[in-house]
RNA sequence: GCGCCUGUAGCUCAGCAGGAUAGAGCAACGGCCUUCUAAGCCGUAGGUCCCGGGUUCGAAUCCCUGCAGGCGCGCCA
């Protein structure tokens, strides 16, 4: 039943508006005791000629309001409608109750694909904060969108490809072991790498000896590519472990590469369609006018491709092999002009597609002392935080509940859910200075916070041995605290579309959290166990309720939901 | 210089397809565990919604001008 549908037809004749305009203009008062919709009159005051007030008190004595509107009432130019709290409440646990996992839910997409293109790590490089937000935002995107209906397709588009892996080859062969390399994984390639740029600034044949590597590996020598191989493998090795701690996954780890065969078609093309043009050496695309925004850099003067023909190949070879509805790239905002202006080359290209393509952006990820800057040693690598957030949690949980079973998986869950909830709790295009105590902190608006107030909901189940097919009597749990929580669960599918339409996972964030404090206020305003088996049997429904939304809100973010912690 | 983004409580942020007294959390202070998980709950204090114009019955929200900060602007990715 939709509340608001059904108010908007009842006032339709004696409004002398559509209907559907109507539903549009209802709104939420901002407080609860105000009602529970309202229908502000000030826009039909020039149409029906009469001031707000009197349209309100109109609307109110010629409508014949559905039986679920128990009251409404004219205030100022709203008017305001109550619903029967036993029935809101009925309606807003029913599809929870029935529905269970699924509740949230749709079938919108339809199972066409969805690509997005997240993480997107560099070989030899670390894994270090800064890559958090694009891999927990796109994870979390993933779900989201597979909840809807689509099928993600998750792109790991690895940065495997550029003179870097010259020099540190040339700098390997030079002063690099197998044995160092192997047990020192990316913070060994780094020391050497380093130590690279030391000594070409002294040495500027060394920056040649690089070139000459990289252009072995691209012309297929056996003994750079196997090394190239082997920094690879050796990373991916080395990120996995983070990714299984986050419990991130991809269905394509396509990099830079991958690509590498896959530009001359584009360029052949831009160049039949005479889109190419020289500049000083280099060959650009110009953009109309109106476009406003600098030439798009195609190939270098000396022939090579670039970032951007990159990109554009692997926009060709995405909508080839997947035919998505849309492709997301969660890449952080510094690169808003690049992906405007690969975009448009592909539609200047006659791509109509070119409208499904989606720069995600997001803030940048600083530390107090500075950006990040893997040179100058300040970078903060993922694993250790993500470890030490462990260890925090499992020093509390030491402390509260040492008995606990299964203490290293839910200190995992917990201290790592802690870190992807601070993640995604703000607008993503927020710039974000990592800070150790507030990714740490475990109170108030914290994944800690939620999954406790998870585990109390799953502790207080399973003490009643709460009996899912017991018949609920709603028009007892129609206090404020419970309604309150009613209408928060009602509100869920609404929230999960908001988070896919704008590419926002936040919005689940705080929706999530919303409902925990909901819960938290009906848990300490009302006894459960030991009251009138009706009362618990009403209020376990609501308890059992929260604990599936916020379960399904938690693990749509990309979070553990422990029962007990 | 030009373009994009951001500016709301001491700090971090919601609210911004205009609506009724601007909301949370953290930090501070004061309460609540001999009954359901205190990683919790309640209360107190804290705001020129960056400034100035405009549109509107009504602006934190929309438009314009400024100011401050971030990012970007050809052969890196």
């Amino acid at each position: 039943m939709d509340f608001r549908t059904e108010i908007a037809a009842a006032l339709s004749a004696s409004a002398k508006t559509p209907a559907a305009e109507l539903c549009a203009m209802l709104e939420t008062p901002p407080n609860p005791e105000m009602g529970d919709y309202a229908l502000p009159c000030f826009k039909l005051a020039k149409s029906m000629k009469k001031a707000p007030s009197a349209i309100a008190a109109q609307l109110k004595s010629e409508s014949v309001f559905p039986g679920f509107v128990s009251r409404a009432e004219a205030a100022g130019g709203y008017l305001n409608f109550f619903i029967d709290r036993a029935v809101f409440v009925r309606e807003a646990l029913l599809p929870v109750l029935a529905l269970g996992a699924s509740f949230g839910s749709s079938n919108e997409g339809n199972g066409r694909a969805v690509c997005i293109d997240y993480s997107s790590i560099n070989i030899a490089k670390p894994f270090h904060i800064g890559h958090l937000s694009s891999t927990v935002i796109g994870h979390a995107l993933y779900n989201i969108f597979n909840f809807l209906g689509y099928k993600a397709v998750g792109i790991n588009h690895l940065g495997d490809w550029g003179t870097q892996f010259g020099k540190l080859i040339v700098a390997f062969r030079r002063w690099g072991s197998k044995e160092e390399i192997e047990n020192g994984g990316v913070r060994a390639m780094l020391e050497i790498y380093a130590r690279f740029h030391d000594e070409a600034e002294q040495d500027d044949s060394l920056n040649d000896e690089a070139r000459a590597a990289f252009k072995a590996i691209e012309d297929g020598d056996p003994d750079a590519l196997a090394l190239f191989d082997w920094f690879r493998a050796l990373t991916l090795k080395e990120v996995q472990r983070v990714y299984d701690l986050l419990g991130v996954t991809f269905d394509s780890y396509a990099g830079e590469s991958f690509y590498n065969d896959k530009m001359q078609p584009v360029v052949d093309e831009l160049l039949e369609k005479g889109l190419l043009e020289l500049d000083d050496g280099a060959s650009v695309v110009r953009f109309p006018e109106e476009d406003n925004m600098p030439p798009c850099l195609i190939l270098r003067s000396d022939g090579a491709t670039l970032y951007a023909t990159r990109d554009i190949a692997a926009a060709f070879y995405r909508k080839a092999a997947y035919d998505f509805a849309k492709s997301l790239y969660v890449v952080a905002y510094q690169q808003n002009l690049h992906f405007r202006q690969v975009f448009r080359v592909i539609e200047l290209m006659g791509r109509p597609w070119a409208k499904d393509l989606v720069h995600v952006a997001f803030g940048m990820v600083s530390t107090a002392d500075g950006t990040l800057s893997t040179r100058k040693g300040k970078v903060v690598f993922l694993e250790d935080v993500l470890k030490e957030s462990i260890e925090k949690t499992r020093a509390i949980m030491m402390e509260k509940s040492p008995d606990l079973a299964g203490m290293d998986r839910i200190a995992k869950e917990v201290g790592v859910g802690a870190l992807v909830f601070s993640t995604l709790s703000a607008a993503r295009i927020k710039d974000i200075v990592f800070d150790w105590d507030r990714a740490l902190n475990f109170e108030g608006e914290t994944g800690p916070y939620c999954q406790y107030t998870h585990a109390r909901c799953c502790s207080l189940l399973a003490r009643a041995e709460y009996d899912p097919a017991a018949e609920v009597d709603y028009s007892l749990i129609t206090d404020p605290e419970s309604v309150e929580v009613a209408r928060l669960l009602h509100a869920f599918p609404a929230a999960v579309k908001a988070a896919c339409e704008k590419y926002e996972p936040f919005i689940i964030t705080r929706f999530v959290v919303d409902l925990a404090q909901a819960f938290n206020r009906f848990y300490l305003a009302h006894r459960i166990l030991g009251e009138p088996r009706n009362v618990q049997n009403a209020r376990l429904a609501l308890t059992a309720c929260a604990r599936r939304v916020i379960a399904t809100g938690l693990t749509l973010l990309g979070i553990a939901a422990p029962e007990k912690m």
